[in-house]
Parts: structure tokens; C-alpha cells; sequence
DNA sequence: GTCTATACTCTGATAGAC
DNA sequence: GTCTATCAGAGTATAGAC
């Protein structure tokens, strides 16, 4: 039987594994850190994981799990330009809440996507065809612009997680005090409407 | 002296090390990985470096020396929609040609930016406010449209990295055939065109 | 369930022969 | 200049007491 204790222990350790995780990478991040940051010991982070790399594993599958929800979202009877703006301001959000998520999910990217290849071969890639169909259908009944659906896709990514995974850098350009996020919902409907606008 | 073959070595072993760090951040990479890449044993890269840290410093210093001439190049005498378009071409060309060193630098501002928070608070943050001011004047004389300038800069970062930074991804999604940037071009050359326009 | 102590591997760096 | 051998420290994981 799995006490109410074992639970906020695993909690605790996954919270501490991901402000490490996210921060320094899969190898940058130690055991030790994880453990200073969760307030336990090594051995006793060992006793609730298996192993660093399955408290990897269940942060990446936890994300995963609802990394594609907005996007789903999509509602192909909605109005078009509503709708995106309102997915591109979900992603906006997803930055916003959870940034260091975003930042778990962009250092494996950038390390080549060697432990959620397989999610985006099938679950991601599919999900995107789909979606890219649905925009060229709206643009050839000219109720958005001509726009290629995969870049814009593309776009809103880059666009939004941006705001996560290079806080750092925002937060130094802008002045450490503010919100990153300041004006990035107006700039960005701001963008989308004028590009998605027929 | 220096002789031709030690300029050679030294170029050959920042070559790995740029493969390595970019694919695997400072604390992933190892200097075995970079000596297999290299071809040479380690203690061999350690007489033409001193230290691991020497070689990223190495690397990192030589990216920033000319991170910011694209930037600089916007000629504030041009046609301030041809300077912001040929601005962010330029971006693109770097994503282009340079995918790795855009990665060492994801990489660095991912984790928080240690290595090279001075260079963004002094050089990069002064070019960017002098620019933003120059955005400021175009936008109140009509000459572009009203958008908040730090996030139209920001924007073109964000759109234009995230080819080299998330190429893994895009490959995974459009088939690994083709060129991950097919397309890219044309696609943002219609959004800054629609949202700058006056 | 949690801790101390420790085994064992990996990694950065050095010594010293050639 | 380059290599083999090796050291010292860090890091993951386990053993075993409590």
C-alpha cells in the first residue's frame, strides 16, 4: 500500500528533479542536487527511483502526457483565426506556468531527441499532419491567409516557448525586475492577426 | 613559433569540441567523446588546450565576437522594412550555416547563461536598446507599423534559432529527407512583411 | 523508510617514456 | 608532439544498521 507520505515524498523528488533537470540537462544535472533540493538523501532519493534516469523518465512521460493538448484543442469548426490565436495563447500560457518543463522538453531537442524520438515519429508527427491539413483546408477557403501550415505551426512554437527557454537571456536584455512574459500575448495576437488575416 | 600543423590541430580539436558541446551541453560533453572526434588522445588534446573549460571559452568567445554583427548591419539610413527583412535573413543564413554554434549558445542561456551573462548584460543588451530606440523612430514616423520593439526583436530570434536549435525535431516531423529550413525562408519574409507593414 | 558507509565506474588531468 | 599508464575526484548505486 502506497502511503499518503510516499506520495508527497515521490512529488518532492520529481519538483526537485525538474528544477535541475531543466536547468543543467540530463548528465549536467547530479544526484546530489537532487537531493539538496528535495531536502532528502541520496540514498533515499534511490529508495522511491530506481535510478536517476527513471526520474528522467517519469518527468518526461508526465510532460508528454498533456504536450499535446493544446494543439488538439484545435477546433476544426471554430472560427480559424480565433482559434489559432487561441492555440498560439495556450502554448503562451503552457510558457508562462510551466517554463521549466519547456525547458526539460528543449534540452532533449537539443541533445537530438534521443529518449522522446519515438513520441514525435508517431504521437507529435501525427498530430501535426492532421492539424496541417485542417490549415490548408481553411486557407483554400480563403478563410485564413495562404500561409504553409507547417511552418506556422513551427512558428507558434518558437515563438512562445522562446519565452521559457531563454528567459535568462529576456530577463538580462529587459532588466532582471519585470515579467519576461510582459507584452508577449499583445505582440504575438498582435503578429498572428496580421499574418493569418486573409 | 607555431607551425602550420599545430594551427591545424587546434582548428581540428574545436571543430569536435564544437560537435560535442552543442550536442550535449558543457557538463554532457567528455573529453573522450572529443578526442574520438578529433582523432587524437586525450592528453594530446590537453597539450593544445588547457582544460575542457579552455576549449568551450575558446569556442564561446569566437561565437559572441561576431554574434552581433547582424544585428549591428541594420542600417538605420535603409528602408526600415528591407533592413528588418534582410535583418532577419541574416539570422536565418547563421541558423543555415552555423546550427552548432546556435546550439553551444541555446545550450549556455538554457542553463541560466553563467558563462556568458557579462557579455549580455554589456554588449548585447546596449545593442539591442540602441536598435529598439531606432525601431521606436521608424514605428512613430509611419514607416512600420506600432509593435513593441524588444519583442519584434526578440521574435526574430526566436523564429530564426529555433531551426538550428530544434532541427532534431523538425527533421522527426517533416521526414529526414529534405532540408529542415525548405520553406523557412518564404514563410518569414510573408509574416514580418504582413506585420510590419504600416 | 531513512541514514552512514562504501563499492565501483567514469572523467578530467598529469607523469613520463619515446 | 604524441602516446601509454595512471592518479585523484566526482558520481551513481548498493549494503546494511537502525
Amino acid at each position: 500500500m502506497t502511503t499518503r507520505i510516499q506520495k508527497a515524498n515521490r512529488k518532492r523528488i520529481l519538483d526537485a528533479a525538474l528544477d535541475v533537470f531543466s536547468a543543467h540537462g540530463f548528465r549536467g544535472a547530479t544526484l546530489d542536487q537532487i537531493a539538496e533540493a528535495a531536502g532528502l538523501s541520496k540514498p533515499n532519493l534511490l529508495y522511491y527511483f530506481d535510478s536517476k534516469e527513471a526520474m528522467h523518465r517519469a518527468l518526461l512521460s508526465r510532460l508528454l502526457d498533456t504536450w499535446l493538448d493544446p494543439l488538439r484543442m484545435l477546433d476544426p469548426d471554430g472560427d480559424p483565426q480565433s482559434e489559432l490565436i487561441a492555440y498560439m495563447r495556450r502554448k503562451l500560457a503552457l510558457s508562462r506556468d510551466f517554463p521549466r518543463e519547456s525547458r526539460l522538453f528543449a534540452n532533449e531537442i537539443l541533445q537530438g531527441a534521443p529518449r522522446i524520438e519515438d513520441f514525435i515519429r508517431s504521437d507529435l508527427r501525427d498530430l501535426v499532419d492532421e492539424k496541417a491539413i485542417l490549415l490548408r483546408h481553411w486557407a483554400s477557403a480563403g478563410r485564413i491567409a495562404q500561409v504553409d501550415p507547417y511552418h506556422l505551426i513551427f512558428s507558434i512554437w518558437a515563438l512562445t516557448q522562446h519565452y521559457a527557454d531563454f528567459s535568462a537571456q529576456i530577463a538580462m536584455i529587459r532588466g532582471d525586475g519585470g515579467d519576461p512574459l510582459d507584452g508577449a500575448d499583445a505582440f504575438l495576437v498582435q503578429l498572428y492577426t496580421r499574418l493569418l488575416t486573409p
